[in-house]
DNA sequence: GTTTTTGCAAACCATTTGCAGGGTC
DNA sequence: GACCCTGCAAATGGTTTGCAAAAAC
C-alpha cells in the first residue's frame, strides 16, 4: 500500500502523524498525475476534509523535503508537485491528463558529464523536464 | 555588434523601436549571464534609463516571443532571463555568477526520442537546465 | 492623425507568515 | 505538560493590468 510509504516516510522523519497531513497524503494519493496547490485546495474543500489551504501548503514542503514529492515548472511558468520515489529522477508529464511516468536517469547523467567536460563547469544539478501527450490522449486528442 | 540583433528583430516584428525599449536592450546586454527583472529594473534606475517596471516585463515578453531571451526557472523557484539565439538549445548557468553557456541539443533530441519510444508518450517538448560553478568561479569558491 | 507604447498605481495570485488555539506524544 | 501543528487572516513579492498621457510611424 502506497500510503504507507508516504506515512512512513512521514514519521521515520520525526514529524507528528496528524489528521491534517493524512488528508493531505489522501488528496496526494487519490490524484494519479501532477496536481497543483489548487487543485488539492479545492478537492479537500469538495471532500470535506481537514486541512486548510497553509496546511496543503506546508504539507507539501515535507513532503517535497522528504523527496516523495516534487515539484515542477510547467512550460506555462506556473507550478504543479508530483509523487514520486527518491533517487535522482527526471519524468514525462501529459500536457493534458497530467499523467507522469518517471524516466530514470534515462541517460542525462552522461549528458551532464559531457557537459561538464566540453564546457569547463562544475556541474551540480540537472533538471529536465519533458512534456507531450500520453498514449492515450494521444488517440483522444491527435494534435 | 549585437545590439543590432535584438534591435532587428524587434522592428522585423512590426514592433515599435522605442526609446524605453531600447534601454531596455541596452540594460540586457550590459548584463553577460542570467538576469532577472529585479536586476535590470534596479541597473535602470541606477542609470537613469527610462524604462519602467511594467514596460521591463513587457518588453521581455516580447523579446521571450521573438526567442532572444528565454526565461529560466532556477532551483529555488526563482525565475531568471537569458539572452540567447534562436533555435533549439539549452543552457548550463553558474550558480555564483549567473554565467552561462549555450550547450545546442547536447544529446536531447535523442534522449528524448528514446523515451517517446519507451514510454508511448508523444514528447512535444523538453526543457533542460544544468547548474554549476563556472570555471573562474571554481578557483574562487572550491567548494 | 492614428495606433502603439509608456508609466503609474492598483489589482492579482500564488505562496508565506504571525499568532493564538488545539492536538499529539 | 511541552512542543508541534493548524487555521485563519494578513502580509508578501513577483507579475499583470487599466487607463490616460506621450511617443512613434
Amino acid at each position: 500500500m502506497v500510503t504507507e510509504d508516504l506515512v512512513r516516510a512521514f514519521d521515520d522523519a520525526g514529524f507528528r502523524l496528524t489528521g491534517a497531513r493524512q488528508s493531505v497524503i489522501d488528496l496526494i494519493l487519490s490524484r494519479n498525475g501532477a496536481f497543483t496547490t489548487a487543485d488539492l485546495v479545492d478537492d479537500a474543500r469538495r471532500r470535506r476534509l481537514p486541512a486548510a489551504r497553509a496546511t496543503i501548503f506546508r504539507t507539501l514542503e515535507v513532503l517535497e523535503q522528504l523527496k516523495v514529492v516534487e515539484r515542477l515548472d510547467l512550460p506555462n511558468g506556473s507550478h504543479s508537485y508530483i509523487r514520486c520515489g527518491s533517487g535522482h529522477h527526471h519524468h514525462v508529464v501529459c500536457r493534458r491528463c497530467a499523467r507522469s511516468v518517471d524516466l530514470g536517469d534515462c541517460g542525462m547523467s552522461a549528458v551532464a558529464a559531457e557537459v561538464a567536460q566540453r564546457t569547463g563547469f562544475r556541474i551540480d544539478l540537472h533538471r529536465v523536464e519533458m512534456f507531450g501527450l500520453c498514449p492515450s490522449c494521444q488517440t483522444v486528442v491527435p494534435t
